[in-house]
DNA sequence: CTGTTAGCGCCTTCAA
DNA sequence: TTGAAGGCGCTAACAG
């Protein structure tokens, strides 16, 4: 017979509740849940009782009972430390919160940078301490998302990965980096610019590849290959890119960035050249970040609907925990007008 | 009879195992938490059932009986995007997370930025779904701590308060703010500086606060208060303060700085001004951040074991769970010594 | 509308 | 060393 840890109080259940307030368990349990089957003088009864016992219930004795934690697990691989100074998360997490108030799920934030921290989280969702996982950061080429799969739990996952094998799985949602890079390519090309360069994040990354396509529908033949080059996503690199791209592209036009902190980069490069922005060189950036709105010129950029994302996140994910299939959303980007071009 | 939600399939429980190995319910239990009660030959049995039938334990129901969710809240009421900016919740966070390994114990991490999160973080405590929490960013006149009081749980604060309401209700762990700037203060007066500037971060902070009183402290009375000056934390406002700094007072041999990121600012400041660093100033900076060695020049600084404050929290964490009372633990900071100082 | 009853899945005491 | 039995705290089916 376990009596709980010793020393630890017996803590007030729903039983003290009932025959404090002379009803059954049933009842005092109905009233908790505000169940419309109870008299609203019974309901006053039980909630006057539980006021006097100070009774609280029990996540563990509830999710056993009707088989849910009533939370959702965030699962973020990124070391959250080395994530500083990319708000992407931040804003995604901001949205899965939001789009969960209300329905009763909390969402908890797993850490799972490295491999035993992703063995550990792994467990604990087979577990079932949660309902669902919501996916962060996922990637191919590790087994994490076979793992995933594996314990049965309704996924979702935040980000397009290269193609779709996981359809009828998982649950999707991204935003469509292919039509966000047409609008920038858009921008340029209606504003007559002739000779575009396009500074791009990492090449085997699936949004860099999205990204590249988009600018190449809508440039077509103008868009020259040597004028497309690949660097990391930082301030950094795409100062040090462009930079370069100007030693042996002098003429260019336009730059198209793969992020926001990359177009910060080509601005300081472009400054430091003695360029003009916008009059010389246009240039859009990539993802709506804070820091956009705030460089000099303020910058052009194709905005990802981070928050939205989260939203939709959380909804998908509630819709799997009631029974829903899996389903993918793709977002529409936009173009936020600045000065920069 | 509940049937846990419809459609879902009955998941294996131990009594699957328990017929498929032949043995009793208790003894399969048993030999899943490797009790030595068990032959070894039965627990082979037993193992072989579990991999044929795909059985994993289910927390909830181990949780309800054990009376431990196998879990530790962290608490962050910081906005999850500031965290990003402030590498310190991180590195504090992967302590927390390291010194829980091996334990069993999962940290999932909480943000309650808003007033409605904070309400519904701390529903979720008193429900006990987690085991213990820390909370990473304590600070007094919400009621947060008081509700959080109100749950009984095991609480561990990660940082200092102003005076001590809750010795004896939660632990405590944080770096010994006056000794770190009692050391930044005695490196500038080795050094023969003779008029210090301190630029501290906000005034009513209590970290600033024990730093102030660190530096007064050793300098008595070679501190002039004209020359200590509040403002932000960043980079931009150790900037402006410092280069007001050195209009109303241009003899500054030394400056202070409240954080690595104002000390980074300063170091602006100063170089705009014309001033060599460490030749004509020497600057000390607070923190340990990775900022503090890469800039020019690279920062000497009061460094926080951060990650072990996590370790340490996690190990108060740990203890109280398992019946020991509430203790204070305080961490020594340490001098790094880089090039300005 | 309320009470009775029967578990959810697991662990643990007790007796063998 | 193993099994039988009971209970952790709650909810839900069923009968009244």
């Amino acid at each position: 017979m376990p009596r709980g840890r010793p020393g630890a109080p017996r803590s007030v259940t729903i039983a003290d509740v009932a025959r404090e307030a002379g009803v059954s368990r049933a009842t005092a349990s109905r009233a908790v849940n505000d169940s419309d089957l109870v008299t609203a003088e019974t309901k006053r009864a039980v909630h006057e009782a539980i006021e006097r016992t100070g009774f609280v219930v029990n996540a563990r004795g509830r999710a056993l009972a009707t088989g849910r934690a009533e939370t959702v697990g965030v699962l973020v691989t990124e070391p959250l430390d080395e994530l500083f100074d990319d708000p992407t998360y931040g804003r995604v997490l901001r949205g899965v919160a939001e789009g969960l108030t209300g329905s009763g799920f909390l969402p908890v934030i797993i850490q799972a940078s490295s491999e035993s921290e992703r063995a550990l989280a792994l467990r604990s969702f087979g577990r079932r301490s949660v309902d669902a996982v919501v996916h962060l950061t996922p990637y191919r080429g590790s087994d994490l998302l076979e793992s995933l799969a594996g314990t049965g739990l309704p996924v979702v996952l935040c980000g397009q990965l290269d193609d779709s094998p996981y359809d009828g799985i998982f649950s999707t949602v991204y935003s469509d980096d292919v039509h966000g890079a047409r609008l920038a390519a858009e921008r340029v090309l209606a504003d007559g610019r002739e000779r575009v360069a396009v500074v791009l994040g990492p090449a085997d990354n699936p949004a860099t590849v999205d990204r590249r396509r988009g600018y190449a529908e809508v440039l077509g033949s103008r868009l020259d290959e040597a004028r497309v080059v690949h660097t990391g996503w930082d301030t950094a690199a795409g100062l040090a890119a462009t930079a370069r791209l100007l030693k042996s592209h002098p003429d260019i036009d336009a730059v198209l960035a793969g992020s926001d902190r990359i177009a910060v980069g080509s601005l300081a490069a472009l400054h430091a050249a003695g360029r003009q922005v916008p009059e010389d060189v246009a240039v859009v950036g990539f993802d709506g970040h804070a820091i956009a709105a705030t460089s000099t010129p303020p910058l052009t950029t194709v905005a990802q609907p981070l928050v939205e994302e989260g939203h939709v996140a959380a909804r998908l994910a509630l819709d799997m925990i009631g029974g829903a299939a899996p389903r993918t959303e793709v977002l529409e980007m936009s173009l936020v007008s600045r000065v920069s071009a």
